[in-house]
DNA sequence: AAATTAAACGAACGATCGTGCTATTGTCAA
DNA sequence: TTGACAATAGCACGATCGTTCGTTTAATTT
């Protein structure tokens, strides 16, 4: 590994801490410098602007993620065991990431979704690969028959995202201890609710959504 | 009403204007001057000091919620109606606020998590309301019988922060314009759940949690 | 209408922002 | 070991940041 591409990594590791705490837009050139002992002009050769490394930080964390949270599972079998370990490890990445701060991308996913751009393009693109994860990952327990036929999984992506956000908002911000609990009590109700046979009134079993 | 509190309440309205698309890190003195048609020091003359802006920007925040959302449904009777109007008055909201970014509430509490000092304490203080008004809501519910009578209302009201949550972030970020019906589906399966009279898999009722 | 207080301005401050240049240093292959 | 090239430093730029101060204009009271 050449010199540039090292240190090019170890800016990132830096920024990403930055990102963390301060979010993208106080993640700053000259700070950045400073913590990674190098000179402003020095670093800034890495990445050509600003944007550029604010696009490498955000496919740094994407990174990050995919190695702590998504590749792992990948060795479970599919359905639920996999979205059950998956849940698991996302819970952790949210309650304690690898970084000071809290993940990157959801704060920038509220900070930018009003300005369009190269950024936010970025954002979008990993948030909607992340439900997609979500969504065959509920699909592969569909088809294992550990959940019922007629779920919607991209409402059920769309939920566990929810249960995520709620999960920053209450553990970070707020700082109750027992934020995970309600994390896990909610993940289990919606798997509940993604197992129990759609039932009428009548008791009837239904199938239509 | 005197000159001063009447600019004060302008510079307020466009400053809140500006933190709902550029985030409370965005709003800038010299932008804010300049929208409003003042000088830098003419305007900052108002609040003292940058810091004391944006706690004054958050207060007219929640005051803005408090009229739009929460006011007009104390005059609906306890319990699920009123609930049930709060819920569709949040999602509205969220999805077209009086302002023309997203909720600066909201933004700012993935913004700030990480940030002690007042501004954090002021949208951990509104985030706790909220909670607390939901909480209160659901146990109206259950009071009238509306909700069963061992729901957890905290973890009710977790679950719905989720749900707004969710909702920035498929509408917001990602445009999808289907996203105010997973908003309301995800609602409808919650409220359902509440409602739902805990059952083992033998049948019986039972009431432990 | 005059006196008094409140509100807004203009100019400047040191600091930091992102971004160009031109050197100088360091690294690796021949 | 030297030559080529990549990597970093140094310096400066215009712009903007939050903030202070003295002055002037406007509003309010007497």
């Amino acid at each position: 590994m050449s010199k540039g591409v090292r240190t090019r990594a170890a800016i990132l590791g830096e920024a990403l801490s930055l990102t963390s705490t301060d979010g993208l837009s106080g993640l700053t050139i000259g700070l950045l410098a400073e913590r990674t002992g190098l000179s402003k002009s020095g670093l800034f050769a890495h990445f050509g602007s600003k944007e550029q490394l604010q696009v490498a930080v955000l496919e740094e964390a994407q990174a990050c993620f995919t190695t702590h949270v998504i590749r792992p599972v990948l060795d479970l079998p599919r359905g639920l065991p996999r979205l059950e370990a998956f849940a698991e490890g996302w819970w952790t990445w949210n309650q304690k990431p690898p970084f000071p701060g809290g993940c990157p991308i959801q704060a920038a996913s509220l900070e930018l979704d009003d300005r369009p751009g190269p950024l936010r393009d970025e954002i979008a693109g990993a948030q909607r690969r992340l439900r997609a994860f979500i969504r065959q990952g509920a699909g592969m327990a569909v088809a294992a028959g550990h959940f019922r036929a007629d779920l919607d999984c991209t409402l059920f992506a769309f939920q566990m995202v929810g249960i995520a956000f709620a999960q920053t908002m209450t553990c970070r911000l707020l700082g109750e201890p027992e934020g995970l609990d309600f994390v896990r009590r909610a993940w289990r109700a919606q798997v509940a609710d993604a197992q129990r046979t759609t039932q009428t009134k009548t008791g009837e079993i239904s199938h239509d959504q």
